[in-house]
DNA sequence: GGCTTATATATAAGAATCTTACATGTAAGG
DNA sequence: CCTTACATGTAAGATTCTTATATATAAGCC
């Protein structure tokens, strides 16, 4: 698995993209994460909600709760235009510091 | 520039990688940074100093006062064998974390 | 001589994000 | 009844980043 240090800042882009693929809340995020890389990247739970809290804050998604005809209730999250809006040029940025390792230390890709 | 949010734990693996061609003072080592990645990663000298200082706790590299023939006074870092060792590891999760992202995103690669 | 820019290192205060540990509660299966 | 999976959260602490401040030498220019 990749270590604590590297991980730092990949959370929004992981949540809007996941997010990118429809609505989802917390718990369904993270396992759909994990899975998507392969067990590579694991967000703790711990880590996960107030990461949500803070994304809804600054306006790039919108968390609604919802009762299941269970009885369970779950926060889904759904991406706002202003979400959607920012995942362009978040990408953007990532390819950037891709190629800026890649050129620093010959980083094979993947 | 690549964001601020982005670029956190970069750090180590971009100090590791200059050292890795030689002997090199803080200062030079920023510059060398942004020149080989053409200004897109850029580390303020206030946030290298300290690293260098963690990294050189965590032995992996080693520094030693130089007083050149000019009176100033530099800190000269070289890798050290322990931080020649994590490099290699250290490369590895980055390429996992470009694989696990592209996968989740569909970030394209430079 | 005096001014500015480049070189060179460092600390302080605060923000953001991550970690582990703790806390709560429902649903399903054995 | 007990355990596992589901589902959300808080708290304390560590790490790393930011901006701002501080010091000091060297080189070039007027």
């Amino acid at each position: 698995m990749i270590g604590p240090g590297i991980k730092r800042g990949t959370a929004e882009l992981a949540i809007l993209s996941v997010l990118e693929e429809g609505p989802l809340h917390g718990y369904e995020m993270a396992r759909r994460i994990e899975k998507q890389t392969k067990g590579a990247l694991r967000f703790t739970l711990a880590a996960l909600y107030p990461m949500l809290y803070r994304m809804e804050q600054r306006g790039w998604i919108r968390g609604a709760w919802e009762t299941s005809q269970s009885g369970r209730r779950k926060r889904c999250y759904r991406l706002t235009p202003a979400g959607r809006k920012k995942l362009s040029p978040l990408r953007k940025e990532w390819e950037e510091l891709f190629g800026a390792l890649k050129r620093l230390t010959k980083v094979a890709h993947a």
